[in-house]
DNA sequence: TCTTATCCTG
DNA sequence: CAGGATAAGA
């Protein structure tokens, strides 16, 4: 505190990729349109509302604002948990929309004067060329899946430097008038997922070594083409050695291979075509996922059928002891050590490595599937537990439901019994509508509920749900669901994620904001000069905020996303923007909308025991 | 009208 | 962090 903000401004070297001095920050951002209504808004509420108890003169726009197309009902496309993209998703999903003229056009040129689009426009297609530049720039370390991004970077800026070229002059006014919205829609920032090709090609029991990087299958067809072998190999390994599951996992993998193949053969035709590669890739993806997940699904629930069979007979029948038929096959998908990470030493500013490896994820659908299945299938086998488990539920909350008593929570294992901290946390939510018979999926509120999941939120979720801060900033509800199965929603409870998150934002804003005008008052005089590390202040408060324990190692990319948030703050403060009345709105929204900052979720959030490990 | 997202207050 | 007010997209 006392040095105010030291570490960031540490390397006062305006490292090499950041050569580009002078766009003008936020010109673009703020046309004067905008400030005018403003004025107008806010002169309207502040008269309205200089009354009584004041109707709070809010800044215009300001709230929703930012507020960016419907992500949610946009993205419920890949909403099925099996969700898509690929290691460069995030940072170019935007463009994988058809409509390429309007891509270019940042929301705010609304200017309906706009004389100088073009010029605008070149100024916006500089900016994102210059952070993404920026970005991968930084994340050198960052493997294989770095070149690839290259690749598509190289393509991008080609074809839209054609594309811009080709529009030349017309389409000033045409277009120009449609609202911002329609533009930004062409923007909609749809990221989310995880390859599930890299989940099977990884799922092999040897999870350390497996060829870490074959994940991004899917990009190019070179790596399609390279990861190919690599996985008939593996697959072909598994199958000498299983055993039990040889015929299951025999097709199983034929499935998946057929799959590769599928994509493969798509991919080549892509290429000699030269069709919008993008759309085809997300298309392809799409495809590839559905299909896998089907066969996948399909297969194991076979598998597991068979087997839940074969003890039942066997247990009829008394024979050679048989006892637990499905091997525990991939249990530890992390090696003990460490899922949960600390912190690195500070000393390495930018370390390598990356984030952990996307894998597993499999496992995690395969074992739980199994799970439920042999809940439902040996459900009398359960029933005491269950019982208990309904006490503890009574207990608890006084005023459970009787319904649906024999239900079995498997889920006592994900859910902790202590974590029932009911009290502020649940139960309260409902007292306001206790006559309200619109309530069709409550029964579940208070605890569990037929699939045994509940839907209540708890500190463990919280905890959780900021970890996962630090990869997203603007998650969707869906992102959101997918990473919490263990919850069944409702309304209520993903009203309350969402909350959270959106709190989670206040604070990170907020901590920009002070840090940034720290960063002014010692004199700062370009943003090229700020710099985040990860033991920068400014990142260790957010560490402490959203990673108290260190649970994980914070991902290297939130230390650019905060840096660029932070030299954001910064440029608009220096210029003054922040006498305007909304001015934070903008910066929100240019992370929202080009929110290619986001990084993806590691799949071990989603792993059953996530929860558990974050309590100590 | 429903959603999403912010701001503000407690 | 939750609730309410509020704004704006769809």
């Amino acid at each position: 505190m006392s040095s105010g903000l030291p570490p960031i401004l540490a390397a006062a070297q305006p490292t090499a990729n950041f050569n580009f001095s002078g766009f003008p920050p936020f010109g673009y951002l703020f046309p004067s349109q905008i400030q005018a209504g403003n004025s107008n808004g806010s002169s309207q509420n502040s008269s309205s509302g200089r009354g009584f108890k004041v109707k709070r003169h809010r800044q215009r726009v300001d709230a929703g604002e930012p507020r960016n197309t419907y992500q949610g009902t946009t993205s419920t496309s890949t909403s099925s948990n099996t969700s898509t993209s690929s290691a460069t998703s995030t940072s170019f999903s935007k463009k994988t929309s058809p409509s390429t003229p309007e891509e270019m056009e940042l929301p705010t040129t609304t200017t309906s004067t706009s004389s100088s689009s073009i010029e605008q426009e070149n100024l916006n297609h500089h900016l994102l060329d210059e952070e993404n530049e920026e970005i991968e720039a930084m994340k050198v370390e960052n493997d294989v899946a770095q070149e690839e991004q290259d690749e598509i970077d190289a393509e991008y800026n080609s074809t839209h430097k054609e594309e811009l070229d080709e529009m030349g002059e017309e389409r000033t006014s045409p277009d120009s008038n449609s609202s911002s919205a329609s533009k930004r829609k062409s923007f909609l920032p749809q990221k989310i997922g995880e390859e599930l090709g890299i989940d099977f090609g990884e799922e092999t029991e040897q999870i350390n070594v497996s060829v870490g990087g074959n994940t991004t299958d899917d990009t190019t067809e070179e790596s399609t083409d390279d990861v190919e072998p690599k996985d008939l190999s593996a697959l072909q390994a598994q199958l000498q050695n299983g055993n039990h599951l040889a015929d299951q996992q025999r097709r199983f993998y034929a499935a998946f291979i057929e799959q590769q193949k599928k994509q493969l053969m798509a991919a080549q035709m892509m290429q000699a075509s030269k069709i919008n590669i993008e759309n085809l890739l997300s298309a392809l993806r799409g495809e590839v996922m559905n299909t896998f997940a089907k066969n996948m699904e399909k297969v194991v629930k076979d598998w597991i059928a068979e087997e839940v069979s074969k003890q039942e007979t066997s247990v009829v029948a008394p024979q050679v002891p048989q006892p637990p038929p499905p091997p525990p096959p991939f249990h530890h998908i992390f090696p003990a050590a460490n899922p949960l990470f600390h912190m690195v030493p500070p000393h390495h500013p930018m370390p390598g490595g990356g984030i952990f490896p996307p894998n597993f994820n499999a496992f995690n659908a395969f074992n739980a599937l199994r799970r439920n299945l042999q809940d439902a299938d040996s459900s009398d086998v359960k029933r005491k537990r269950a019982k208990l488990d309904i006490k503890k539920e009574e207990i608890t909350s006084s005023r459970a439901s009787p319904l649906s008593p024999s239900a079995s929570p498997p889920l006592g294992r994900f859910f902790p019994a202590p974590t029932m901290v009911g009290h502020h946390y649940g139960g309260m939510n409902f007292g306001d509508r206790e006559d309200s018979p619109t309530n069709s999926d409550e029964l579940s509120d208070c605890g569990y509920e037929g699939n045994g999941s509940s839907s209540m939120l708890t500190p463990m979720h919280l905890r959780k749900a900021k970890l996962m801060f630090f990869y997203t900033r603007y998650p969707n509800s869906n992102l959101l669901k997918s990473y919490f199965p263990d919850i069944r929603f409702n309304k209520n409870n993903t009203a309350q994620l969402v909350k959270w998150f959106s709190n989670f934002r206040e604070f990170y804003y907020i901590q920009m904001e002070k840090f940034a005008r720290q960063a002014l008052a010692e004199g700062i005089t370009d943003r090229s000069e700020i710099f985040v590390s990860k033991d920068s202040e400014l990142f260790k408060v957010l560490n402490t905020h959203y990673n108290r324990n260190n649970h994980i190692k914070a991902p290297d990319r939130l230390v650019l996303v905060v840096q660029e948030t932070l030299r954001e703050f910064y440029d608009a403060i220096k210029q003054g923007k922040d006498v305007e009345p909304s001015w934070k709105k903008t910066i929100y929204k240019k992370f929202q909308i080009i929110n290619r900052l986001d990084d993806q979720i590691p799949d071990f959030f989603k792993e059953p025991n996530f929860l558990e490990r974050l309590e100590t």
